[in-house]
DNA sequence: GGAAACCTTGAACCAGCTTGAAGGTCAAGC
DNA sequence: GCTTGACCTTCAAGCTGGTTCAAGGTTTCC
């Protein structure tokens, strides 16, 4: 796996050993307490290091691991995406394979949604330099009517998921 | 509001007094009988109409609804949307009005998602063009970690959320 | 010693459906 | 007359990726 300050590997360096609470790990990682413990509970992190107050307790690799996490979230990969990249050892070379095979996995799925996307957009803006507020009556809403008429093959097939 | 065949007003035809069950709507309409259903549930079509035996049933103008509103749905609207465009009279100008400021609105959603689909397809084929396979360790996995221990400010901020 | 700021857990809520369980209805075939 | 299968009914729970709320414990500062 990765390993945080890979240059110094023998001697612990003095701050290493600071632990967090989840308010401070919450903001070194950008990810929000409730959130946190979401994770947790999705097992994308480990729930293990408690203080004697039974708060949480985080080390710098927690932390490092959390802004992991909101890092493949930015790059909107699914929480199981995630997962599987958490899991990966940089040195393995079948792990590469994964890395790559799952990336280009969710390429295609952004990609997909972009081209979906513009097609829309397209639509959309068609459907509005229809009407300009001038008319008797309002060409939007009979456009999408006339449309609703037409056969289901006449039409091209939209996303129904808003999902990427 | 809409009236389908407008063109023949006082003789009813023949078939419009055809009436679907469930499962014939949902092939007229391309919505699942069980979205028919939730979209009863939440008021998006009247649920009055039903057989002797309890079973629903739904006239041409219902099929066209349920049409109308997947439309909306494949253009990516919410359902708080289609309730809105499905209130609206084609000739009153307020209601024209309202059409427009709504799919202003959604136009705006979904080109500024498109914005942030383009972004992150471009960081994730800047990633994915780190790894050919050839090396000895994963350069998508190591760049991945790399940025986690960046400072949070120095990278740009991604969409959080998954929707448009 | 009291208020504010933290932490804990569990549960409910959001969109927009889909799936499943348990049962009723109806037509066809034997 | 009975079974099979394709429909239909209802209610409930599950999905993703969280957020928010309630009720309470802890710590810290003044």
């Amino acid at each position: 796996m990765y390993r945080l300050s890979p240059s110094s590997p023998s001697p612990p360096e003095p701050d290493s050993q600071l632990r967090h609470r989840i308010g401070e790990a919450a903001a070194l990682s950008g990810v929000s307490p409730a959130n946190i413990r979401f994770y947790e509970k999705q097992k994308l992190i480990e729930g293990g290091g408690r203080s004697d107050n039974g708060y949480r307790s985080y080390s710098r690799a927690d932390v490092h691991q959390l802004r992991f996490i909101r890092l493949c979230r930015a790059l909107d990969m699914s929480l199981d995406e995630v997962r599987t990249l958490l899991a990966l050892d940089l040195n393995v070379k079948a792990d590469c394979e994964t890395a790559r095979i799952a990336l280009d996995g969710h390429v295609s799925h952004v990609r997909a949604r972009l081209l979906e996307l513009s097609a829309l957009e397209k639509d959309l803006k068609a459907l509005r330099s229809r009407c300009d507020g001038q008319d008797a009556h309002c060409h939007i809403i009979e456009a999408l009517h006339q449309q609703a008429d037409l056969p289901l093959q006449a039409r091209r097939k939209g996303p129904v998921k808003r999902h990427v």
